[in-house]
DNA sequence: ATTATAGATGAGTTTAGCGCATCTATAGGT
DNA sequence: ACCTATAGATGCGCTAAACTCATCTATAAT
């Protein structure tokens, strides 16, 4: 290399701030230090950048058309790094608002701890920006994602509010909250599986639906009653005893999360918080 | 700082060639510097810049999104340094047939050997593309250039080839070479000051004009006559014993060689180029 | 299978970059 | 007009960053 690049460093804030006094500060550098780089620019370049006069200096000709390229070339690879350094230590998750606030949110804190350098930004709703560096777990039908992109497959069963005594599925009507999505491309909760396999029938069965399972969940909770949802967002809520399960069997759905593009995810963190949620999730 | 701007440089040359050994070879270094340099990078910035297939790597999406940036971002810097050392390493010089001829082009090798660093390019004509970093010596009226740009005033003499016999002024007809410049503008040579100034009259002199000085010195040489031209480019001929002068008086003129905005070039080797030609007009 | 090559890794060495002390010139206040 | 405070220049010595060397691994080529 013929010249130093920390010199040019030095040089472009020096001529963008008009002072190496200045430049030294934005550099956290010594004004020593940003005169010792400009003096051997000049000397290496065979050029004067700078005017002298006395303790004040200004741009030569030559001085501002350099500082002009140099100030360009540096701004566009600080903003690039910028960039890349916002997607290295923060992770930016959109998901659906049920796992963001059943799963997502309440273990944000313990993920947090252990990895101090990352902070987790979670997101709910469509503003898919397709914004690279955001990392998307979509809800969906496992047959449409490709298989490694999928974190976690979808099991349901029923869960009723901590106290509530377990039904007793014969005899009496029982009203159970499930959900049904917006979206209608999305397989329906596989409650008709679930009866089959419990051998049960829709007889007595009343349903009262919501078009997102935390709803119906925070519901059962609300009114000491029964919901049909997936054991991924009930599990944190059993360990709590704030729901209870109870002699029924689980039937898997064709329900998935994933992550499009999965294996794409380069920064360290978004590794890190990848591996960490699928982790959570299968546990 | 956060990260080095030598690993961005090791970086962008790693990514333009797709090998860190023949980035090392462009930058000079060794394979492990790239290396180490790109393995710093990655790990400031918590982000994987290169896949590593065993002995091959290739860019990730992070990766080649920092690679356009800094590969612009450095060009832009690069091509404005290769501008300033141009200029910095070499004089050009664009002036009249005359001087470059006469004076220019024959020192120009001492100049060359005094600064071994700096090269010259000298050239003639109107080409004046106000090219920056081309140093114009200009040809004029005194009064129309800025007084600290003038590096030599013009005189005039009239001057025989070698071993021509002194003319007797009064006798026979004398044929003088002389100048009318295709620039209108320009004052005439002063021959009727000189005539006056060495009392002898246009009796018996017959004129033969051309439009640039040095046809007439080559004339005169050439044909063993005379030619009333300026002392500046007799000089060096004087010396050669190519050209003698008689017992005239030299007469000055309202002509001039000037450079524009003279004080305004920055670069050592312009400065070096023009405190050196001045003193050789006005030794 | 064998060899040659690209890159990773760790430790030792060199040098570029930096700060300190000192000096000069000047802007600004009294 | 003088004094003081401030910006920058310069020379020298120190340290951390950058580089190389030796060694190791994986893989492409033959």
């Amino acid at each position: 290399m013929q010249v130093s690049l920390q010199a040019l460093k030095a040089f472009e804030s020096a001529a963008r701030l008009g002072s190496f006094k200045l430049a030294a500060e934005e550099l956290s550098l010594t004004p020593t230090a940003v005169s010792h780089h400009i003096g051997n620019l000049e000397s290496r370049l065979n050029v004067s950048l700078f005017h002298r006069q006395g303790r004040r200096v200004s741009l030569t000709g030559t001085g501002s058309r350099l500082a002009k390229a140099t100030s360009d070339g540096f701004r566009k690879i600080d903003n690039a790094l910028e960039e890349v350094m916002k997607a290295g230590n923060a992770v930016r998750v959109t998901t659906t608002s049920s796992l963001a606030a059943m799963v997502l949110i309440p273990s944000q804190h313990e993920f947090e701890q252990a990895n101090p350098d990352i902070s987790i930004e979670i997101s709910t709703g469509e503003s898919v920006d397709s914004q690279s560096y955001i990392i998307p777990i979509r809800f969906g039908d496992v047959s449409f994602a490709k298989e490694s992109d999928v974190i976690r497959t979808e099991s349901f069963n029923i869960f009723g509010a901590h106290g509530v005594t377990p039904p007793s599925w014969s005899n009496e009507t029982i009203t159970i909250f499930t959900t049904e999505w917006k979206n209608k491309s999305l397989p329906d909760p596989p409650l008709a599986d679930w009866l089959k396999k419990n051998e049960l029938d829709w007889a007595n069965i009343k349903l009262k639906k919501f078009d997102q399972e935390l709803f119906g969940i925070q519901q059962a909770m609300a009114e000491n009653g029964l919901v049909f949802c997936s054991t991924t967002l009930a599990e944190r809520l059993l360990k709590a005893n704030l729901l209870q399960q109870f002699e029924t069997k689980t039937v898997k759905s064709d329900l998935c999360y994933y992550v499009p593009n999965k294996d794409s995810f380069e920064t360290r963190s978004a590794v890190m918080f990848l591996n960490w949620i699928e982790n959570i999730l299968n546990r």
